[in-house]
DNA sequence: CGGGTACCGCCTGTCCGTTT
DNA sequence: AAACGGACAGGCGGTACCCG
């Protein structure tokens, strides 16, 4: 999957009432759109922070990590990061009869930024979402699998915030996500470096095998999938930033043996280091 | 709910050869 | 020289199952 598509899907599914009409994660740099987009949108944002601004109320959002949020066609609007750390957006346009409907039902309209309970599930429903739409057909069934995975995305983003019953099962809950975001942050801190399983999970106060428990539970992903991603996408971050960068010097970076750096590459995005910074290169100079 | 054990698969590092 | 691939061994991660 290429972290830094935006793709459009095909336009001849009127008849389903929701389906994705763009899709895409990259990293954001500034910007505009005077008259808005032709759909509803929404926006994931995985690291940095940027300002949205709605052009016609004038109104500004901070968007943060973990953070969605949804805003309507055809309305002006402008983005850009405002943090030194690159910022990283998921985002996906929503076409169909029901899309508004849909959209007010779950609570993500009218606009106002939220911490999804299930984000990183969402992120990678993103990636599905465009995984789908490039490696399969585009007939009638292709788009209806895309219509499929777009209502369980729009399931999982479902604003949730209604009060639990149980009071000490709150708590629990409470303490258990604390020692999971703090497992997060210590990967997003130290993904450079090596990293066990089991450092974190004594880190956060767990057994191994329960602590992988809870985070697939709470992630959808495990944890040393997460740290593999990190990894992979700092890695394009740095081949953006420096088209020059050797593909060994990524793979110091990111505390990796060169070799195994190349496979994981290659098994994660479907061409070589090499390739991938050819391709980045091109895509740079067609802009 | 949380921890322990066992087992299998595959991740990771290493070495070396080949291609560009 | 840099990039990439193949093979292999050891260790770690993921998972199922069990127990308190």
């Amino acid at each position: 999957m290429l972290p830094f598509s935006l793709i459009e899907l095909p336009r001849d599914a009127e008849t389903l009432p929701l389906y994705p009409y763009s899709v895409g994660r990259h990293i954001q740099f500034h910007h505009v759109r005077p008259t808005g987009f032709p759909v509803h949108q929404i926006f994931l944002i995985r690291t940095g922070t940027g300002l949205f601004r709605d052009l016609e109320s004038g109104s500004e959002t901070i968007l943060e990590p973990g953070m969605a949020f949804a805003f309507p066609p055809d309305r002006g609007h402008e983005y850009y990061p405002t943090s030194h750390e690159p910022w990283h957006v998921g985002f996906i346009g929503i076409e169909g009869s029901q899309s508004q409907g849909m959209l007010e039902g779950i609570g993500l309209l009218p606009s106002l930024p939220y911490h999804p309970a299930r984000f990183e599930q969402c992120w990678e429903e993103i990636g599905k979402i465009w995984h789908t739409q490039t490696a399969s057909r585009q007939d009638e069934q292709g788009m209806e699998d895309l219509s499929i995975t777009l209502y369980r995305l729009l399931l999982m983003l479902r604003r949730s915030e209604s009060i639990h019953s149980s009071g000490s099962r709150l708590e629990l809950e409470s303490v258990r996500n604390e020692a999971l975001a703090k497992a997060v942050e210590l990967i997003n801190e130290h993904y450079t470096e090596p990293l066990l399983i089991s450092n974190l999970a004594a880190a956060v106060g767990y057994s191994v095998q329960h602590f992988q428990r809870l985070f697939v539970q709470e992630y959808a992903v495990t944890p040393h999938k997460y740290l593999q991603n990190l990894r992979l996408e700092r890695a394009i971050q740095l081949m953006t930033e420096n088209a020059d960068i050797l593909v060994q010097d990524i793979a110091i970076q990111l505390g990796m043996e060169t070799n195994y750096f190349i496979r994981i590459f290659r098994n994660t995005y479907g061409c070589t280091p090499g390739v991938m910074k050819l391709r980045l290169l091109e895509g740079e100079q067609k802009r």
